[in-house]
DNA sequence: GTCTATAGATCGATAGAC
DNA sequence: GTCTATCGATCTATAGAC
């Protein structure tokens, strides 16, 4: 039987959800090695550089995984509603309905966010422009499209935000609607 | 000369400045002593219950600052639009347009939730609650305010983190700005 | 490559002098 | 009330056996 952890990319998993649910102060090697099955020998060989890698490590593959499951629907849809519809598709499933936060958007709260400014600034960018684009694509005036994009990153963050405070799923995926739709009625106006 | 710190009232604001930089797991006695200018002695005097108790008593305290500092202006305005208004004020100059980070959301989004997951929501509840009253003395529809006052303050939620990440305190002004009109919008058209 | 043992620092919290 | 000294626990990281 093969080990189940046989390389660093399959401890990513366990890494982010630590540093998701505890911060990455509050991720201790105890809690990381419950959650990945991995000693410290083996955190530390696949790891070198410790806490900072692998919480460097997560944010790359996050930002990797977002790049395939919710940038390239975006982009690739024959149509823009498509392209959106597909992207909230898959934000209200990696979110959990809000109910799992957005480890790059919390860390950017506070100072975990200094080591890591440029990944998570990066992140947010990448996004934004993702949905600008296809804005654009739509017909939509660019300094319109930078804005409305934004609005929706933003919209989103604050609707996991607020979900999670509350404990309400359900204004997540209103939130999400309600996004979707202003996006539609400003490409029919277009 | 009167001692600086000479009630616990004294040490929250350096306590409240630690908990929102370094989170509640990355808060170390040693960083509150520092920002507050008290020993261990003096911190456990103050706050017996450690740890916890000072963070207890931050929340508290901020719910209490928005009670009087943004909830009150808001009600008690001769008008809706001027309630609004003074409340935008208020939130662009505490949380520093976005550049200073919404502690008790930021803390909603991780495990530190847990042991202060009510006092969260009612913050958030209270906010909305006072955001929805305003609307529907201006005429709005109760359910059509319950969701314009969500939106408001998910917005806002949402517009300190993308303006965090970004490291643009105009993307938070202007979000303000927007969120705004969308409530002007609306209660021109009740 | 994975383990245990442990170093060395720092943690939260307490005790007792003043 | 405030301090210093210090406890035991826990932390990150390393070392070395296998």
């Amino acid at each position: 039987m093969a080990r189940l952890i046989a390389e660093r990319a399959d401890a990513l998993p366990g890494l982010a959800e630590v540093f998701r649910e505890y911060g990455f102060a509050g991720a201790s090697l105890s809690l990381i090695g419950t959650a990945t099955g991995l000693g410290r020998g083996s955190l530390y060989h696949f790891f070198p550089g410790g806490k900072n890698e692998m919480a460097a490590a997560v944010l790359d593959d996050i930002a990797t995984w977002f790049e395939q499951a919710v940038f390239a629907p975006l982009a690739e849809a024959a149509e823009p509603r498509a392209g959106i519809e597909a992207m909230m598709v898959a934000v209200d499933r990696y979110f959990q309905s809000g109910q799992r936060a957005c480890l790059i958007g919390a860390w950017g709260l506070g100072a975990t966010r200094d080591p890591f400014a440029e990944s998570i600034a990066a992140y947010f960018r990448r996004w934004i422009a993702a949905i600008q684009t296809v804005l654009i694509r739509g017909g939509i005036e660019e300094g319109h499209a930078t804005i409305l994009a934004q609005d929706v990153v933003s919209g989103i963050q604050g609707a996991i935000l607020l979900s999670r405070a509350l404990n309400d799923p359900g204004l997540f995926r209103a939130t999400l609607g309600r996004l979707t739709a202003r996006l539609y009625t400003a490409l029919a106006a277009a």
